[in-house]
DNA sequence: GTTAAATTGGAATTTTTGTTCCATTGTGGT
DNA sequence: ACCACAATGGAACAAAAATTCCAATTTAAC
């Protein structure tokens, strides 16, 4: 700790990127030889800091790797690993401490309501802010692809996947699209119903109910289209379906937000409405 | 190259990510605990790749180093560092913010359902963190109070509001607290089911229902105690509840994506919970 | 032109990270 | 109940990365 005034160059680190640009652009300045091209290859480059190693930019910079760690020094930094985590920190904001999250989740469930209440915004906005990175397009479009091109639509969830049906059933509605919701009440009566030029949306999350399965099971034997919309690539609809919808929702204990999965839903019917030109 | 064709699994590794979600939902489906517990937090956290370590993507998979290295190679690399290469090289640094990106997705394929889902995502982000501010935490703790002290929890919702109705019955029932989901199709007949001691939620949005409007009055009529969720301060049901729980859900064209009122209802219904069975 | 200070390159060292291997545990079939 | 096979966890090992240190070189000052 011998830098407490004297140094030449501050030896406050930056806390965030744009800390980081400005003290680089105040620094560059009067910097020798190396150090300076060292300054002027970060500031071109400043992405690959965080899947770069040192050797990597010392190559790109054309200095030995013992320079661009001086470069990080006089940054602030301890180090370049010090400089590289404020850059891949800066990639995934929120989720690395997602297990953590969790974790004081349960914690402060027995406290007031309006903090569980806060407990539970977080857990949704964590959830659809995983479902913006992790959307699969391609299913996405294949899914509306199939339901568009359907007579009627059929939907089938129950327990906590019930919600999201009655709401897709709702929308779709609201659409003029023709649909059906499946509750499970007189167990398999329903499935008669399904004719051929229909779909089915099948909506469950682990434990994933038996009759959803057989619902979905009749309808692939045959030959309808299966649009699934479920918590995981392993559940075992997805072997039943024709495009699968993974939706990344943030548990609590057997809680579900539904935040994301209620987008992916409204999503698709909004969609699938359009589609037909309703 | 000695991977030929001997290989139980297929041994070609995979050179895009696209490719290599493919490879992953077919692999993931037959695969042991372990193995598949790394399939499906690889597959939620894919961008994550690129600027992790084996230990940090193995602790979040919650396994041992060894079987993420495994899974690496069941897919096809040599091992973890091969896998990370693929993401590193296609690592864009095109998500700096998560709002603007929103942006970016509302500006260029408006038409596409991918931008779709990302204008319901950011209804709902909007929607939980205008309630996190606004959350009346004297109404909630009242409402609390109120239905922790019942008998039985009518739940009353019809339309837009019954998928939240039927979330609630749900969380209650998970939660071992008598409750009792009214649905409008017998017209009124369920009223006699509410009895003295018990008490009544409503969730109900513009256009409000007259059925549940109905209900409520009923129930105060007999002075069992209401308590409202609904989406203005001027609702009809404000007069007739003891506590009113605002949600500002914000809606996209004619839809409301629901996040902040499924937040404001699980929280209820866990709160209840918890209060009877301390 | 000589000397002192600063800068530089690279070898040596330490730390971290990735990978392999094997003993233990679990599972399905006879 | 036993056996055979698969899966698992963790310790030992290997590789690679980051960091330090020092001798060589350059630059600036007198």
């Amino acid at each position: 700790m011998e830098d407490a005034s004297g140094s030449p160059t501050a030896p406050i680190a930056p806390v965030s990127v744009e800390e980081f640009r400005d003290k680089l652009a105040a620094v560059a300045l009067d910097l020798p030889k190396r150090l300076r091209q060292c300054a002027e290859f970060i500031a071109a480059n400043t992405d690959r800091i965080a899947v770069s190693t040192v050797s990597d930019l010392a190559a790109g910079a054309d200095v030995p790797p013992s320079a661009l760690i001086r470069f990080c020094q006089i940054m602030g930094f301890s180090g370049f690993s010090e400089m590289q985590k404020l850059f891949r920190e800066a990639y995934a904001p929120g989720l690395p401490d997602y297990s953590l999250r969790l974790k004081n989740l349960k914690d402060s469930g027995s406290g007031s309501p309006s903090a569980l209440l806060g407990e539970f915004i977080e857990a949704g906005r964590l959830s659809l802010e995983s479902l913006a990175k992790s959307c699969d397009e391609a299913a996405l479009a294949q899914a509306v692809t199939l339901l568009a091109a359907a007579d009627t639509v059929h939907i089938m969830g129950l327990r906590r996947a019930f919600p999201v049906a009655t709401y897709l059933a709702y929308v779709f509605e609201k659409m003029s699209v023709p649909a059906m919701l499946h509750d499970g009440v007189g167990s398999l009566d329903h499935r008669h119903a399904l004719r051929r030029g229909d779909a089915l949306v099948v909506v469950t999350f682990s434990p994933y109910s038996e009759e959803t399965l057989a619902l979905a099971q009749d309808a692939r034997d045959r030959g309808l289209p299966v649009v699934a919309l479920t918590d995981r690539m392993t559940s075992p609809v997805s072997r039943l379906s024709d495009a699968v919808l993974i939706v990344p929702e943030v548990d609590f204990g057997a809680f579900r937000s539904l935040s994301a999965t209620i987008a992916m839903a409204i999503t698709l019917a909004v969609a699938v409405g359009s589609a037909r030109g309703a």
